[in-house]
DNA sequence: TTGTACGCGTTATCAA
DNA sequence: TTGATAACGCGTACAA
């Protein structure tokens, strides 16, 4: 259309220089006029090169939540195979032969093209995630933000908002009269989890604002301990008088909670909320032990994580810097619609 | 490397004869070696043929609504342009000259590939979906079902459940004592909208099920009249002695049986509950006016439509019968949540 | 500074 | 019944 060839189009779209005012000029007139958008699709078929993508995650053995984020990324290597693309998961243990310094340096010998990481321990993950800032490698963080070392883009959830949001599905009939809340932070270490303090303070914030909130008190407690053997402590708490709603701020932990409450005689009076729709999880939903769970939405953080490395690196699209999911309310009513719905 | 050309390859993939019982051995037997899966971006490269598709909804000028639905079939257009898909969108009234089935026989004219189509008036659209069966039009449904006529498949949310779940949420503090609970179907014909009952009785049943049922009494009306004249039947509503709740089972004014609430002092005890995330509902669910609404995802349903209807004419995939979407329940708290996520 | 030629995986057409 | 070949929109290598 512009009386040049192929060759002189893709110069200028891609300002590669080496082209004539003229030329240019003529081909920037036709671009406009015809509203020229390209063809990704095309884009990706013509192209030799791979990509190679690292996928960092905790080691998901005993931990539905990141068996899910597991499921995603298998969903997401599936999604973008066509495209040249390959995912390789790398997975750290805490400490030890596996632990996250370990695994993602030798992951580093592949020179990879990007990371998305679920970073857990904060402290650890820092020095790593300098190490690919100097190498210039790029990387997204998902679960978990560290804006200062500014990842490409974080995926995640507005933490603050999420306990805000607790607080509003416990203020129920049940907290009418004299009531104690619980906020229990399970099986993480706190100083570490920096982000289990925000959904704390949304929590507290929720009942400021509230019409008889000097009849209720909020009372944070940590539960360090292996997952199995904390039922004895949930008997302590549940033999607190007037307690009427427990905030449980991960999705770890939650199953043996309800299975402890599910016996406890007051159960259709102690509001239960927590996170995500694991299996266990769900049991106890449908049993109304539990009384909401909100979905960080698992699965999804990580696809959606990946297809932003893949637009930003292969497509040199423009990606958001943050990327937070909704808030989703699951009550034991809307249960079987997220279960059955495919756009999930 | 099954040592035949790519045409043989091609007429053994797709079965269109003409190959010899050697032949196709020799092919199957690699493809299944190799798990070959065909590469969609390149199939639409290299077709031909354009796929048109109309998508047929009723004139959204005043209703919010199917505003949304319009821009979801904007968005589907451009998502699937590169394919050589186009859509065009065709708008009908109640009656008159551009009434549904004037419309859809317009349209045929141009032997369109295939329908979406938004049906409110069953009765009109009977006719013209038999029609399009005569002619092996295939067509998928959203928001209403009519499976006699079995669409290729079906796109809304479980309506029974979506009662289930509106009745769960005004079960509050307030409807612990003696309680009136009112559903109002506004603004359709309750004959036509077969859909609107689903959700009544699946409010209603909830109710079968909890304690103090005895003390509930749950109302259903009709307000069949322009939008704009309701505010007096709102206020003979409003001063029935123990009402708690009102339930109102479409989209459309809500907004102005919320404004009327508003003024009401009995407003923080009557819990209002509705459907969709429309400016106004916003207004005035950010003031704690609605409660909780109800998201029916006026946009991603024709999306999801056209997406279907794509795969399965172009890319002869397989898709299901019904697609029934998640009864995603908004709150002030996470409304923002929603409203900020690029994933919806 | 510009143009040509090829390849990506697939479909479609035509000749053998 | 089979195979050769052009075309789709793009990136890239190389020749002019």
């Amino acid at each position: 259309m512009a009386g040049v060839s192929v060759g002189t189009v893709d110069r200028v779209l891609h300002q590669r220089g080496r082209v004539s005012e003229d030329a240019n000029a003529k081909v920037q007139e036709v671009l406009k006029k015809i509203d020229y958008k390209p063809n990704l699709i095309a884009r990706s078929l013509g192209r030799a090169s791979q990509l190679r993508i690292i996928a960092l995650i905790p080691n998901p053995e005993f931990d539905g939540y990141w068996r899910e984020v597991q499921v995603g990324i298998q969903q997401a290597r599936e999604e973008w195979s066509h495209y040249g693309v390959t995912v390789s998961t790398c997975l750290y243990d805490q400490e030890g032969e596996e632990a996250m310094e370990k695994v993602a340096l030798e992951a580093l010998k592949n020179n990879p093209d990007g990371f998305i990481i679920g970073p857990i321990f904060q402290s650890l993950a820092i020095p790593i995630l300098e190490k690919l800032g100097d190498r210039n490698i790029p990387f997204v963080l998902f679960n978990a933000n560290i804006p200062e070392l500014n990842p490409l883009c974080f995926i995640g959830q507005d933490l603050f908002q999420s306990g805000v949001l607790a607080a509003r599905l416990m203020d129920s009939k049940f907290t009418d009269e004299e009531s104690i809340l619980a906020i229990l932070h399970v099986g993480e270490d706190i100083g570490e989890s920096v982000y289990l303090m925000d959904k704390e303070r949304g929590f507290r914030e929720y009942f400021k604002g509230i019409k008889n909130n000097s009849k209720i008190t909020v009372k944070s407690l940590n539960f360090n301990v292996p997952t199995h053997s904390i039922g004895g402590q949930i008997e302590i708490l549940l033999s607190t008088p007037n307690l009427r709603g427990i905030y449980v701020t991960t999705s770890k932990a939650l199953g043996p909670i309800a299975s402890v409450l599910a016996k406890d005689p007051r159960k259709s009076e102690i509001t239960l909320v927590g996170y995500d729709m694991l299996d266990e999880n769900l049991r106890y939903l449908k049993k109304d032990v539990i009384t909401f769970l909100i979905n960080q939405n698992p699965k999804r953080q990580p696809m959606v994580g990946i297809s932003h490395l893949v637009n930003n690196l292969l497509f040199k699209k423009q990606i958001p810097r943050i990327d937070l999911f909704p808030l989703e309310i699951i009550a034991r009513q809307n249960l079987d619609s997220y279960l059955a719905s495919s756009i999930h």
